[in-house]
DNA sequence: ATTGGATTGTTGTATGATGACTTTTAGCCG
DNA sequence: CGGCTAAAAGTCATCATACAACAATCCAAT
C-alpha cells in the first residue's frame, strides 16, 4: 500500500519454471517440430530435456492443454491437437496466457463495436453525428500538434457507441475498454513505437472510413469499416506482444547460458 | 482405432479429477462465494475440502489461472481476479426489470452472438462442431416429442459461443442471456403462445441456416444467418411485449411519454 | 515509535511410488 | 501360417512427502 499512484514497474518479475517450459514447447510447436496428431516426448523425457521436475512438466502440459494446443490421453501419451486453425493456432502460440486474456477481451469488444457502428449509421441523430465528427477533428488537431491522441480516439469510439441510442453499448465499451486497452490508447509498453506519426495517421485514415459510412447511413459499410479498423488494431496489438516476447525470450536465453 | 471418422459419442469420456475440481471452484466463483480480489482457501485446505491430493488442486488452480479467473502469488496465496462478469454483475442486476432495458440488452447480445457465429465458423474444432450439431438435433427431438425446447436452444447458442475458443464470449452470453433471454427460451410469460409448434419450427429453420454456415466454415454467412435469427427473435420479442402492454392497459403510457 | 530480524504461512519445485489405461508383444490355439 | 488372447511394457493420473522461495506478520531491541 506504499504507492498506489505509481505504475506497476514489474512487467515480468519472475517467470515461473512452468511458464518457461510452456513458452519453449509453444515455440517448438509453432516451428513445426512436432506435427499435429503426433506424440510429444513423454513426461520423463521432457523432464530430462528441460532439467526440471516432472511436476513442472505436468503443469506446463496442463496449461498447453487448457489452451487446446495439446491433449493428453492416459496411457498413450500427449499429442498435438489436430484441428487448430492456423490463424488461431499461431495467435495462441504467440502469446502468454495473461496477454491472451487481453486479446480475448479485445475480441469481444470488437463484436460490440462493429454492431455499434452499424446501429449508429442507422439511428444517429444530428447531435450525435456532430459529436462523432468533433471527436474525429479533435484527433486531427492533436495529431498536427503532436499531442497524445489517445483521449480523442477513445472519444470517437464512445461517440459512436452513444449514437446507437442504446446506453448499454456505451457501458459495455467502457467496461471492456478499461480492461483491454484498445491498443490505440495508452498502454504500459506503448512508449514511442505506437505513438509514431504514421501509426496514428493510419488510425485516422481508418476512422475516416468509418465516419463516412456512418454519415452516409450505410450500416453495412459502417460495420465493415469498423471491423477493418479493429482487426487491424488487433493485428498491431499482436505484433507488439510478439516483439515483447522476443525480447523476453532473449533475456531468458541470456540467463540460461548452460 | 475402430471408428476414427465417427464423432466420439461418449459424453463423459474421462472426468479427470482436476476437471471436477475446476468445475466446482468455477461454480463457487460464479456464485460469488469469493469476491474478486479476495483470497481462496490455501491449497492445503482445498486438498482437505475436495479430498484429493495437492497435485490435483494445483493442476486445477493452474487451469483456472490459465483462464484468468484466479492468479497465484507465491508466498501469499491464490486470489480471485477482477473479472468482467463481476463488473457486469451490478450492471446486469440493474437491468432486466424493465422491458425496454431488456430489449437494449438483447441488442448487445445480438452483437456478441453475431460475431460469435462468425468466429465459430472459422475456429471451431471437430468436438465443438459436434456439440453444436448435437444441440440442434436435441432441439429437433424435443420438438417432435412436444417437450420444452428451451434448454436445447440455449445449448445451441452456448455451443456456438464456446466454439469461438474465446471463453469470454461464453461468459458474456451467460451474463447477458440470463436476464434477457432471447425469447425462444423459456420465459415467465412464454406459456403457450411462444411454444407453438410453428413458432419453434421457424426457430429451428433459422438454426439450420446458422449450422450450415458454420459447418461450411463461411464466417460471413454465419454472421448473416445469426443476424437474421436474432433480429427475427428481437421482432418476436417486441410483438410479445406489445401484446402484453396492450393487454395490460394504456395507463402505463401516460407516465413515460416518448 | 521505528527498524530489524525471526517466525509462520503459502506457493513453487523436487522426488518417489502406485493405480489406471493403452499399446505392443508374446504365446497359444486352430 | 493366421488369428485371437493374454501377458507385459509404456505412459499418464494421482497420491504422499519434503524442501526451497517468497510474503506477511509479529516481536524485540534500539
Amino acid at each position: 500500500m506504499a504507492s498506489d499512484s505509481a505504475v506497476d514497474l514489474r512487467v515480468e518479475r519472475k517467470p515461473k519454471l512452468s511458464e518457461t517450459v510452456v513458452a519453449a514447447i509453444r515455440k517448438q510447436l509453432q516451428a513445426g517440430d512436432i506435427l499435429p496428431g503426433h506424440k510429444l516426448p513423454t513426461e520423463g523425457q521432457l523432464t530430462e530435456t528441460f532439467g526440471v521436475s516432472r511436476t513442472v512438466i505436468r503443469e506446463a502440459l496442463a496449461k498447453l492443454a487448457a489452451d487446446g494446443l495439446v491433449e493428453a490421453r492416459q496411457g498413450a501419451g500427449v499429442f498435438v491437437t489436430e484441428h487448430i486453425s492456423t490463424m488461431f493456432g499461431a495467435l495462441a502460440a504467440d502469446m502468454g496466457s495473461k496477454d491472451s486474456i487481453a486479446l480475448n477481451v479485445l475480441e469481444v469488444r470488437l463484436a460490440v463495436e462493429i454492431e455499434s457502428a452499424g446501429l449508429a449509421a442507422i439511428r444517429r441523430n444530428a447531435a450525435q453525428e456532430a459529436a462523432i465528427q468533433e471527436a474525429f477533428f479533435e484527433f486531427e488537431r492533436l495529431l498536427l500538434n503532436s499531442e497524445p491522441t489517445g483521449p480523442a480516439d477513445l472519444a470517437f469510439h464512445r461517440a459512436i457507441a452513444s449514437a446507437t441510442n442504446n446506453p448499454f453499448y456505451v457501458e459495455m465499451l467502457d467496461v471492456l475498454g478499461r480492461r483491454a486497452i484498445p491498443c490505440d490508447v495508452t498502454s504500459p509498453w506503448s512508449t514511442e513505437l505506437v505513438q509514431s506519426d504514421s501509426y496514428q495517421r493510419g488510425l485516422q485514415r481508418e476512422h475516416l472510413v468509418i465516419l463516412n459510412a456512418i454519415t452516409s447511413g450505410d450500416a453495412e459499410a459502417a460495420r465493415e469499416a469498423m471491423r477493418a479498423h479493429l482487426t487491424a488494431s488487433q493485428q498491431r496489438y499482436r505484433e507488439r506482444l510478439h516483439a515483447r516476447q522476443v525480447f523476453y525470450a532473449d533475456s531468458v536465453r541470456a540467463s540460461e547460458t548452460e
